[in-house]
DNA sequence: GCGACAG
DNA sequence: ATCTTGTCGC
């Protein structure tokens, strides 16, 4: 992992090649992981615990969830959020005995100035299809989205289509989807909208926040 | 040059 | 991300 910001950005235009964000999904997935960290402090320093919950489809039960603990050693700049969560969120994908079909990560694809978000970081990383919901606005403009399940407008930025607005449910604001890696735009929305039955946000996202919130607690009470 | 800026 | 009160709605 780099240790400041240029070498961060250096490396994320040498990776930005690898990545496929036009290729449907290899076979219709059977386990989708949802991924996500938590921080005991906003800046560098702090104990975080990242967390991993892999669901079945199409009921959602749960496959298997697994956590890590670790210190945040990098801090938070936009555009390179990926190098504060990858390291923690490998050394709990290790500990999985299943592998997942996709990954679903909590922030943007290849919606991100230079390409290379995090679901892309963790998708080449692994080797696996990788997608992300992120619920909040980062690069490229949109047209509002009609108030309908299911709605969307596409993502645009410096003229490209780079993921989609999208209305998980009726009266709520709109997520953000991109694909990482070996994942197109359809496949990326298809299983986001199929996650999402209930809530705002997929149920592998709000699964994989609290375990992390409930892993961070523990590890700062305990010891 | 001035803001905006995933989590 | 995290810190937090009250409030609207099913």
């Amino acid at each position: 992992m780099p240790r400041d910001a240029a070498e961060a950005v250096t490396l994320q235009h040498r990776l930005r090649h690898r990545v496929v964000s036009d290729a449907p999904l290899p076979a219709p997935p059977r386990l989708v992981a949802g991924l996500d960290v938590s921080y005991e402090s906003s800046s560098a320093g702090g104990r975080i615990a990242g967390a991993v919950v892999v669901l079945h489809l199409p009921d959602l039960s749960i496959a298997e969830s697994v956590t890590s603990i670790g210190t945040c050693d990098f801090p938070y700049v936009p555009g390179l959020l990926a190098f504060r969560e990858v390291p923690i969120l490998l050394s709990a994908l290790e500990k999985l005995t299943v592998t997942p079909d996709v990954l679903v990560c909590d922030g943007y694809g290849i919606a991100h100035p230079r390409r290379f978000g995090l679901a892309c970081f963790l998708g080449v990383t692994t080797g696996l299809p990788a997608f992300g919901v992120a619920k909040t606005p980062f690069v490229g403009t949109f047209d509002e989205v009609p108030d309908e399940r299911g709605a969307f407008t596409p993502l645009v930025h410096e003229g490209e289509t780079v993921g989609r607005a999208l209305r998980t449910q009726r009266g709520v604001k709109p997520v953000f989807v991109s694909p990482g890696h070996l994942i197109d735009m359809d496949d990326s929305t298809g299983l986001a909208l199929r996650l999402a039955l209930r809530y705002r946000l997929p149920e592998t996202t709000r699964r994989a926040d609290r375990l992390s919130r409930d892993a961070l607690r523990e590890a700062l009470s305990s010891a």
